[in-house]
RNA sequence: GGGAGCUUAGCUCAGCUGGUAGAGCGUCUGCCUUACAAGCAGAGGGUCAUAGGUUCGAGUCCUAUAGCUCCCACCA
């Protein structure tokens, strides 16, 4: 039986604690069902869980939970991702450190001792959530075996001749002072000074004006465009341009894609000031001069500004030419900048030798690879395309930064030549062994690579080392695709557009078959709910707290995929209201549970009536389920559970609580088809708030033998859905909702009797289920004409 | 500039292959009804962004336009 109250707070832990030693969520290895392979997101370790996680997170265990109802075996591993930059930020901002101020191995230790820190805390929000991924079965991407795979997949890669090292533009971060990827990079609105400054023509010894933002890398000045059509710059291609203060000799060249209505028309080419300048370095094989270091001063190349910021050296050089003459305007402006997504600082491009993944090379597999996923919501397939379609670099997997998966490998100092660790001896750090063969030049020294990988070189394999967890086979393809890789849109240009790449790269064959896109959680004005903004009122811990785990992922999932979702706290209400039904619905069907057949008897017309009703819905709700649209298919649910509630309940409820009235059988079908129907609805609702529907399916559902409702599976009836009888029963609906209205509209209880009922123009089907009317609506007497409009006449009789 | 999405009731959003506008919340009016007053019943509320087009018929398809959001490009 079930308590007058439900007290989430008691009953959620009591489940989870249960869940948890019972080892329900267990992936079963022979268990001879099909398996669902979840890729799961490990989420970063650089701070606490918010609500856009719980959101994101909720759906993909509610998938994990709608999967194993419908009889899979769901692998459902969890992962953290705690090495890279993102960690070693998030260390150096706790504690007020620098990681290239101290030991490096002191600074790795307190990277390790922090995520090792963090994850319980993942952890018990996970298990608080409800959530039914296997808590035991876990990886983190800096633990030995994603090492392992990480590094061996560098070194395969490699060998298949699709890894490079090369000294060229790179970008830069001087504020993490590491090369980062393209997705990595954000741009940022800046204000900023137009400075319009003189170079002369060697030549003819006139002035040529030239405007510039960045007029600290004069020095690297290698040439001068102009547009070829520019009728002003006529003759001027081929002779020679001398730079202000520099007093530099540099060609004069022309190229098409210099606007003529910006600046001056004159563009100045410096190596590297943004990617225009190092496409024209590389088309016209301009000379490289490097003006700035890798911790963002200037080279010596500045003469007197050398050491100087770059923006220091802005200003004085700036400040230099006007004392000179040589800058005769300003004007301000606003210009875009690319920026580094983890610190907000500018990015450079410095010339640099780095470690790349061709890409490039392969731009039109990975984009067909794109094409071949089921992308659910279908629209987010475009988004990955169009990325894949701008791809301008390879792929830069070094960084240096010194928390991450080294690469295994040393250079001989002598001649520089690569030793590759060998496979079986992975992982390994270069920093910590060294190799006891001579290199071929005789040189017995090695030089350990000091970078680290990008972590997304070691994410980009989570399908296998996920399945690693399972089979032991590191990286391995034989499991690929898996099923799912569930994650939030910003992730399709990084994330999977990586895990594509690689798994092309080493396997040829696609990661998983489907991706679910998730959106992300906003305030009122559209704002992304983020800690630094301020706008997340509670955290996720107090939500649960506050308003229950199963409200709380009632919350999560109402929404479309994909689409952002409006963090509103009212909305909880709705969640809170459902599970408050739920409850008060099951203890009314409860009450008549005791006697109640275990095999179906003969059924009224309106028992059948909701069953079909649960047929068609348990239908709807496959569908959307399959397509992973779990906000549209819980509404499903809920618009039946509410019918069942409103229109069946009340109707059934003469006969179950009168059977000296209405007869013995006529108690027994609504019995059987109260709790048929009931059980069902907690099926379909279990995947969504898993806690208060086990409670009621475990005090009074559950056979014998059952352990929990989440290892049920779901009993959806098969065939096509009778129609008329749909139809019937809503005409029934129509005729207790028109004598309920005509009371309401006379301001009597719903108790008051009804004098006459004449029905006009109605089905047999509301003729059939007279009794049921009359009972529900208290009507004396009943009365039917043929009509062609429906219509229902209703006359009360007067109060007592 | 390229790509994607959005614009439907006061608010948050559903509306699949075209057939007489839907839900929840909020508002209003009633009702203590042997599960539930944190409840129930009922009511009001919309030129479906705008303009054209296809069609017997258009939130739904097509073409423009406007506004908002996101991604990419724009950094001289």
């Amino acid at each position: 039986m079930l308590d007058k109250k439900y007290d989430y707070k008691e009953k959620e832990p009591k489940w989870q604690n249960k869940w948890e030693s019972d080892n329900i969520y267990k992936f079963q290895h022979n268990s001879g069902k099909p398996s669902y392979t979840i890729d799961t997101p490990p989420p970063t370790i650089s701070g606490k869980l918010h609500i856009g996680h719980v959101f994101s997170y909720t759906h993909i265990e509610v998938i994990a939970r709608y999967k194993r109802m419908c009889g899979y075996n769901v692998f459902f591993p969890l992962g953290f991702d705690d090495n890279g930059l993102p960690t070693a930020r998030y260390v150096e901002k706790k504690y007020k450190i620098k990681a290239d101020r101290m030991d490096r191995n002191e600074f790795i230790d307190k990277c390790l001792q922090e995520t090792a820190a963090m994850e319980p805390e993942f952890h018990n929000l996970y298990k608080s959530l409800g959530f039914s991924c296997d808590l035991k079965n876990n990886y983190s991407s800096i633990d030995k075996n994603s090492q392992k795979i990480s590094q061996q997949s560098f070194i395969e890669l490699y060998n298949k001749g699709e890894i490079y090292r090369k000294q060229s533009a790179t970008l830069w971060c001087p504020e993490c002072k590491t090369a980062i990827a393209l997705s990595e990079m954000e741009s940022e609105e800046l204000e900023s000074k137009m400075n319009y400054i003189y170079f002369k023509v060697k030549e003819t010894g006139k002035n040529l004006e030239v405007m510039t933002t960045r007029p600290e890398l004069l020095c690297a000045c290698v040439c001068v465009f102009v547009n070829p059509k520019d009728d002003r710059f006529n003759g001027l291609v081929g002779k020679t341009a001398i730079s202000p203060y520099y007093n530099k000799e540099v060609p004069i060249m022309a190229n098409e894609d210099v606007l003529m209505d910006k600046g001056t028309g004159v563009v100045m080419c410096c190596t590297f000031g943004d990617e225009a300048d190092m496409q024209w370095q590389k088309t016209y094989n301009l000379p490289v001069l490097e003006a700035i270091l890798p911790n963002g001063t200037m080279s010596e190349l500045a003469g007197e500004f050398a050491g100087l910021k770059v923006k220091e050296a802005r200003e004085k050089i700036i400040e230099k030419l006007k004392e000179l003459k040589l800058c005769y305007k300003q004007e301000d402006t606003v210009h875009i900048v690319s920026t580094h997504e983890r610190c907000g600082h500018e990015i450079e491009i410095l010339s640099k030798p780095q470690w790349f993944i061709k890409l490039l090379d392969h731009q039109q597999e990975i984009y067909d690879m794109g094409n071949k996923v089921n992308w659910y919501p279908i629209t987010m397939k475009k988004r990955f395309l169009n990325w894949v379609e701008g791809l301008k670099w390879d792929w830069c997997i070094s960084r240096q930064n010194p928390f991450g998966v080294s690469f295994p490998l040393w250079y001989c100092k002598n001649c520089g030549k690569v030793h590759w660790a060998d496979i079986s001896e992975l992982p390994v750090n270069p920093l910590h062994s060294t190799p006891d063969v001579a290199c071929e030049c005789g040189c017995t020294e090695w030089v350990p690579e000091t970078d680290v990988m990008d972590t997304w070189a070691t994410s980009s394999l989570t399908p296998e080392i996920c399945m690693n967890l399972e089979t032991g086979k590191g990286l391995d393809g034989g499991h690929l695709p898996m099923d799912l890789r569930p994650n939030a849109h910003d992730n399709i240009r990084v994330w999977d557009f990586y895990t594509i790449a690689k798994s092309l790269l080493h396997f040829n064959t696609l990661p998983w078959k489907n991706v679910m896109v998730s959106g992300f959680v906003v305030d009122e004005k559209g704002d992304k709910i983020s800690k630094s903004k301020g706008n997340a009122k509670e955290t996720p811990t107090e939500l649960i707290a506050n308003r229950s785990a199963d409200i709380t992922r009632y919350w999560a999932c109402n929404m479309s995929l994909g689409k952002d979702a409006v963090f509103n706290y009212e909305e909880f209400n709705s969640g809170a209201k459902l599970v408050q039904k739920i409850w008060n619905a099951s203890k009314f069907v409860f009450m008549f549970m005791e006697d109640a057949l275990k095999t179906q008897p003969k059924l009224l017309p309106m028992d059948k009536w909701i069953i079909e009703c649960l047929k068609q819905t348990q239908q709807n709700f496959k569908s959307l389920m399959n397509k992973y649209e779990m906000g549209l298919a819980i509404k499903e649910v809920e618009k039946l559970f509410w019918n069942f509630c409103d229109n069946y309940i009340e109707i059934a409820k003469n006969r179950l609580y009168k059977p000296e009235i209405y007869g013995i059988e006529a108690k027994q079908s609504a019995q059987y088809a109260s709790l048929f129907v009931l059980k069902e609805i907690l099926k379909l609702f279990a995947c969504y708030m898993p806690h208060i529907t086990e409670e009621i399916y475990m005090n009074g559902l559950a056979e014998e033998n059952e352990k929990s409702i989440h290892l049920t599976e779901y009993n959806f009836i098969e065939g096509e859905v009778d129609e008329k009888l749909i139809l019937g029963g809503e005409e029934v609906v129509e005729v207790v909702s028109a004598i309920r209205g005509e009371k309401s509209k006379n301001n009597v209880s719903l108790k008051n009797a009804v004098e006459s009922l004449i029905i006009k123009g109605y089905s047999d089907f509301v003729k059939e289920n007279e009794k049921d009317i009359m009972a529900v609506g208290n009507v004396l007497n009943i009365e039917y004409q043929n009509a062609d409009e429906k219509s229902v006449d209703v006359r009360l009789a007067k109060e007592e």
